[in-house]
DNA sequence: ATTGCCCTATTGTCCGACAGTCCGTCTTTT
DNA sequence: AAAAGACGGACTGTCGGACAATAGGGCAAT
């Protein structure tokens, strides 16, 4: 018997939302009688195993993970699948080496691994300049008026430090970009928000490449920087969210501002 | 010869960062002659080999990597070593093996994939439910009001059948959150920006399990979930965006609310 | 056009092995 | 007694080889 497709135009939302979101298949398409059998090797089994284990804190972070021959006589494989699993929890950063030890301890992603996996998407997605500018664009300018009502005083001599190490970095200096996403990332800690830290930081990572060509483009690009980073200090120390909140956004627009002059298109994909 | 370690405060601003970026140790402490010399094993060679040929465009997306043999000849390692590699990019979602095929093919890393990790990372970091609340009230009414500017007809209609969903879908339904999650995720669709569907995601990810909670806790949660879908969508259909990122707040905002209405302390970790 | 069958390439998993190395312990040297 | 070696056990990193299962292609029979 066949199945004639009925193109039904979407009776109900999609649960796997529109953007590539990249769920199974489903193909659910009104009348599939049969959910596909779950055929998942072993390695994944014993992957999300463990996996399981540590996002319900049975394993903590920490914590030692047995060796290799005992996961494989536990779980009853043989130790190559289990480091085949083991490598999937390491990419993920579930669990890692300390370097120099010879036991796997359990731990937790930490942001920069995270932030590359999403700049690896960005990257590959060839997600344009002015998308991941928008993106920092909504978030820089609050994380800037959150810092502003929540600095400590260390928060404020590391960014005054930060800014005057920009000032004095010479002209063409590799590192300049460098010292410039320093200062959003202890912004981002000045606001103590984990979850915008997290989601600043692969911004950053993925525009660095493309700010460097354009600081060493753009004439007045570093005095605009600095000029920015001090404003942006001031407003810090006064706890004046809102100056704070508006000259970050200038400060972003800015960015845009010295793409145009350095006439690179807003187009351009990202790259490595 | 022992070295004192003298406690130089930082008169340069570290690279690293401050919030557990987690690269290396780098101890660089001054007067360190030698750099620790860099022993990575096989797999892990091998796999940065592959993740440079495919974030530098040299395997695009689609194409279909050479076999585990293949691969082992040409890198001069065992078959095992290569495969730990690929389970490595594998989880990165850098290959995937499309359901019932032999080969991995090249693939870039869906949104729901880099979304999850994400979520491992705050849920590991303990990040409190106010965190990830404060980090939706900074991008989800921006990302309404870039909708309401960018929606086309079928972004619209997306939307009210999402929500009109939601309405009829009976109290204490469980898939009502992923509805509500729907909405949200359509919503980043119609904005046209990836960069912020991607920090969304998570957002809606980690949220979702307490606010199932919520809702069936908080008996006028539905009705006020309803009535603010409804005047986004009045507002995206308009092109009206202020309004749009007026009623998202307002929406958001709601979210807590309802937190507090049941009881749960803003203060709680995020689980799984 | 569908079904059945064979063959090959390739994956998933296993077995067993061995060198390298981290670590604690025990012994020697200063 | 403290420092420096020597030793053995516990693991990891890597390898060689093996075998069942299966995706995919081709070809014949319906």
């Amino acid at each position: 018997m066949v199945m004639k497709k009925k193109t039904i135009a979407a009776t109900r939302p999609r649960r796997a939302g529109a953007v590539s979101t990249g769920v199974a298949p489903e193909t659910t398409d009104a009348a599939s009688l049969f959910d596909p059998v779950e055929r998942s090797p072993a390695y994944t089994k014993v992957s999300s195993a463990i996996e399981h284990k540590i996002l319900s804190r049975a394993l903590r972070d920490g914590d030692v993970l047995p060796a290799e021959l005992e996961l494989a006589q536990q779980f009853r494989v043989h130790r190559s699948t289990v480091r085949e699993a083991l490598r999937q929890l390491e990419s993920a950063g579930l669990v890692a080496r300390p370097p120099g030890a010879k036991r796997m301890i359990v731990s937790r992603p930490e942001a920069a691994k995270v932030a590359s996996g999403m700049r690896h998407a960005l990257v590959l997605h060839e997600v344009s300049f002015v998308d991941v500018w928008e993106a920092m664009m909504v978030i820089e300018p609050e994380v800037a008026a959150l810092a502003a009502l929540r600095r400590t005083q260390a928060d404020l001599t590391a960014l005054t430090q930060t800014s005057e190490a920009f000032r004095e970095s010479p002209e063409g200096d590799p590192d300049s970009v460098n010292i410039v996403a320093t200062f959003f990332e202890q912004l981002g800690a000045a606001s103590r928000n984990q979850v915008l830290v997290l989601a600043k930081q692969s911004l950053t990572q993925a525009l660095a490449p493309s700010l460097a060509r354009m600081i060493d483009t753009v004439p007045q690009a570093r005095a605009r920087i600095t000029d920015a980073q001090r404003r942006i200090i001031v407003a810090v120390r006064d706890k004046n969210a809102d100056e704070a909140r508006k000259w970050m956004s200038k400060h972003v627009r800015d960015f845009k501002r010295g793409y145009e002059v350095a006439g690179i298109s807003p187009d351009t994909p990202i790259s490595v």
